[in-house]
DNA sequence: GGGTAAACGGATGACCCTCTCCATTTAGCC
DNA sequence: GGCTAAATGGAGAGGGTCATCCGTTTACCC
């Protein structure tokens, strides 16, 4: 649907999408992306932008034109991996065993965690007074809950699991990712191993401590 | 044992220890030990030094006096905690019950970890070409490695728990206790209470993922 | 009380990071 | 091939932190 060629005009050029680029332009906003996953999952979120732009080979003007603050790039940079866990999540709730699901879906996202040092970060930090996450989050807050609460029908989790306990899993992952330098990956996989035991139901197991209303919204890095 | 009024002379005076001060610098170096480790209990170990200075009352010169780096500060700072966690491990050896003695030193680490967002900073952090902590360090691994041991014994440890575990709690703990901002202290109850759970030796527990040789030393931030 | 060396603190330099400006280059269309 | 608007990139403003310098103040000893 080609448009009228002399006015057709977008009152301020909102957000004219990837697709209205030059294709340099576009080029570049892709190479940018890359550079800046690759350099997140290697030093973390705090890496400059200039090495970002650096490793992209463009100037900084360009990655601020493509990207006009800080949290809009981590926030692009991660989109793929968060549908990434989403895909997960659905699969997880389509296995007829909702406790393999469960464990597989914990497995997959903290191996994620383990493999991107700016995963979590860009996952877990509050991004101020962003929305762009919001409704994918909400979508799988309500999967979470549907699985853990199948998973408990089942008789395979422990009934004073609650839905918390994935975020705390998630943020005790991600301290085992943080710290554990080059052997992230296995601490991780021994990591998720312990926690996914203590969840099984099993038949005599004592009290555990007060449940935490942790939300995935509500963490934060530092704040 | 007074020293010769006139002349003698210590080489470069390499370091003349807080008992050496004068009257009012002593409690200048006390004021900013005390501030230190406010702020870093309450924002994290990444506060300015100018904020510890104001905190403290003094002017910066005062505290790079005493004080010539930020990570000299920063083990200074800590000292205090890291002596309290020898001292539950020493507590934890003379409980003849090994297995309450590994559960109550695993609490309270991890409780003094969620209630100072500094302290496993400082704990964990590499100290580039720090000894500082080494005897502590040594020290504390053989005798966690002794309650380790005795505990599996008793039976009550599973048999497949490996030293490294420790450290790992302590890195999954400080994930939690940094993210989960005024929950910390209940979730970090939380995370321990399950990891316990599956470290006490029981029935039927399947496989565990490799051990990792994480020691506590080689932990590190951000590197 | 007076002398002296220790201690003090504000100003300052050096460095790094985020984000902007503008002269120059380049892609897309006729 | 030439025109035009889009796109580019380096230089630099602005803000923040670490660490130092030096003129002034203060504690300690006699």
């Amino acid at each position: 649907m080609p448009a009228q060629p002399s006015h057709n005009p977008p009152p301020v050029t909102p957000d004219p999408g990837p697709e209205a680029l030059r294709a340099d332009a576009r080029e570049n906003r892709e190479r940018i992306l890359r550079a800046a996953r690759e350099a997140y999952a290697l030093h973390g979120i705090d890496v400059p932008i200039s090495a970002i732009a650096r490793r992209a080979g463009v100037g900084v003007a360009t990655l601020y034109r493509r990207f006009p603050t800080r949290t809009s790039l981590i926030t692009e940079a991660f989109t793929e991996q968060l549908t990434e866990c989403a895909g997960a999540l659905d699969e997880a709730l389509e296995d007829p065993d909702p406790w393999r699901g469960f464990c597989t879906v914990l497995r997959k996202v903290c191996a994620m965690q383990a493999a991107d040092r700016g995963f979590t970060h860009a996952f877990l930090a509050r991004f101020p007074g962003d929305t762009a996450y919001a409704g994918e989050r909400d979508r799988a807050e309500e999967g979470l809950a549907l699985l853990v609460r199948r998973a408990k029908e089942a008789g395979a989790l422990r009934p004073d699991f609650d839905v918390s306990d994935v975020v705390l899993t998630l943020l005790a992952n991600n301290g085992v990712a943080n710290g554990a330098g080059p052997q992230a990956a296995a601490a991780s996989r021994r990591l998720v191993g312990y926690l996914l035991e203590s969840f099984r139901a099993g038949p005599a197991t004592g009290p555990l401590p007060q449940p935490v209303g942790l939300e995935l919204d509500r963490l934060g890095g530092t704040g």
